[in-house]
DNA sequence: CCATCAAGTAACTGTTTAGTTACCGGATCG
DNA sequence: CGATCCGGTAACTAAACAGTTACTTGATGG
C-alpha cells in the first residue's frame, strides 16, 4: 500500500514476521485489555490475577496496559465499574412498572437470575471485591447514583401492589431485591462446592429450570397477601 | 499421629510435667498454624494468602508450617475441611426432627443464619474455594458423607410436614436448604458492596434482626400450604 | 556423657511478579 | 522531506514469593 517511493522491502523486522495486526487501533486494544482483564480477574481474583496473563489474553503487552489504565488496581476498578454499569443498564430497560405489580416483580426475578446465569464473571468480581471489603468499589464515585434508581422503581411497584391489595404492607424494596439476588447469586457462585458436596450437577438444564421457577415462587409468595 | 513409645513402653512419666514445658508444644504450634491459616486464607483468598504471614500470625515460622502440613495447598485443604466439619457438627446437634415440622425448619433457618453471622471466615473460604471451582474440595474424601446426613434429616422433616398437611407437596429438601443458605450467605458475604452501593450499613443490629426475621418468613411461606 | 532425635530458627535459592525503560516504525503535518 | 508524535515491542529490574537447607537447642536413653 504505502511504499513511499517503492524501493523494495526494507521491512527488516527483528521478529519472525508473524501475521501482525499491521493496523493501529487504540480503541480495539483498549477494549481487548478491558475484556481480557475482566476474564482474568473473574477467574483468579485480584490477588491471583497476573498482569502478564491479561496482556497475553488481550493479544498485546504490559506496556499498553499500563499506558491505558495506569496500574493493576485502576484496571481492576474499571473492570468492576463496567460490570456494574452492564447489569444496571440492562435492568433499566426492563421497565418493571409497565406491567401489573405481580408480573413486574416476577419479571425482575427472572431477569436477575438469567443475567447472573449469562454473566458468571460479574458474580466472580462481586465475590472478589467483597473478599477485600469493597476496598476498590468504595473509591468509585461513578456508581452511587446507579443504584438509587433500582430501589426507587422497585419501591413504586411495591406501593402500587399494596394499594391494589395484592402485596403485604410490610414488603420492603431492599429486602425484595436482596431476596432475588441472594437466590440467584448463591446457587451460581457456589455451584462448585454445592455440586461436590451434594453429589449432583447443579448446572444441568433440568436443575437450572427448577431453580428459576423456585426463585420466582419464593419471591412472590414472600410478599403476596 | 505421634504415637511416641508404641511398643515396650516404660510409660513411667517420660515427660515429668506436661504443662510446665512451655517452650516446645507441638500440638499448640500445630493448632496455632491452622488457626492463623484460617484467618489468612479467609482474609486474602488462596492467591493472596502469604505463607510468611501465616507463620508470623501463628508465632512460628515457615519451617514448622511445612513440617506439619506439607505445603500451602495441603494446609489450605485442611483449613477448608475443618471449616465444613465445624458447621455440620453444630448442625447435627440441632435435631430438627424433635420439634414440629414448622418449628424444625424455622430452627434450621435461624441456626444457619446465626452460624454464618458468627463465622465470617467460613463464608470467605467458601467464596475462595468456588472462585477456584472447588479445585481442592474435590480432592477431599472426608467430606462427602458429611452432607448426606443433612439432606436426609431435612427430608424426613419435610415428609412429616406434608403428611400433616402443613407443607406443600412440591417442597424439596435441597431447595429448602439452598434457600436458607442463599439468604444468609449473600447478605453477609456481599455486605461490603451492598452497603456501599445502597448507602446503608447492613451490619447494624436493626438491619441484622430484620433480615433474620425475613429469612424465617421467606423460608416458611415458600413451603407452607 | 555422648549419641540421637525432635522442635524450632534463620538465612538462602530459584522463580515469579508488578512495574519500567529503551527502542521501533508508520502516520501526519509543517 | 524530515521532525515528531503515538501505538506498539521486548528486555530489564527490584521486590516478593514458595519452598529448602544448614543449623541450634534441649530432652532422653544407652
Amino acid at each position: 500500500m504505502n511504499d513511499s517511493g517503492g524501493n523494495g522491502e526494507k521491512k527488516r523486522s527483528r521478529r519472525p514476521s508473524t501475521e501482525r495486526t499491521a493496523q493501529r487501533d487504540p480503541e480495539r486494544t483498549r477494549a481487548a485489555i478491558l475484556d481480557a482483564a475482566t476474564r482474568e480477574f473473574a477467574e483468579n481474583g485480584m490477588g491471583g490475577a497476573r498482569v502478564d496473563a491479561i496482556a497475553e489474553r488481550a493479544g498485546t503487552n504490559k506496556r499498553m496496559l499500563y499506558h491505558y489504565f495506569g496500574d493493576k488496581e485502576q484496571l481492576y476498578l474499571r473492570v468492576l465499574e463496567e460490570a456494574y454499569v452492564g447489569i444496571r443498564t440492562a435492568e433499566r430497560a426492563l421497565h418493571i412498572g409497565d406491567r401489573s405489580p405481580e408480573e413486574g416483580i416476577g419479571e425482575l426475578a427472572l431477569f436477575t437470575w438469567r443475567y447472573f446465569l449469562q454473566h458468571p464473571e460479574f458474580l466472580s468480581l462481586l465475590g472478589t471485591e467483597n473478599l477485600h471489603r469493597a476496598r476498590w468499589l468504595r473509591q468509585s464515585v461513578r456508581l452511587k447514583e446507579l443504584h438509587s434508581h433500582l430501589i426507587g422503581e422497585l419501591s413504586d411497584v411495591l406501593e402500587q401492589g399494596k394499594k391494589q391489595g395484592v402485596f403485604i404492607e410490610t414488603a420492603d424494596p431492599l429486602h425484595v431485591y436482596l431476596t432475588i439476588a441472594s437466590l440467584g447469586y448463591f446457587y451460581l457462585s457456589n455451584q462448585y462446592t454445592l455440586s461436590t458436596i451434594f453429589g449432583r450437577d447443579l448446572m444441568e438444564p433440568t436443575h437450572l429450570n427448577a431453580w428459576e421457577r423456585h426463585i420466582v415462587h419464593v419471591t412472590l409468595t414472600s410478599i403476596k397477601r
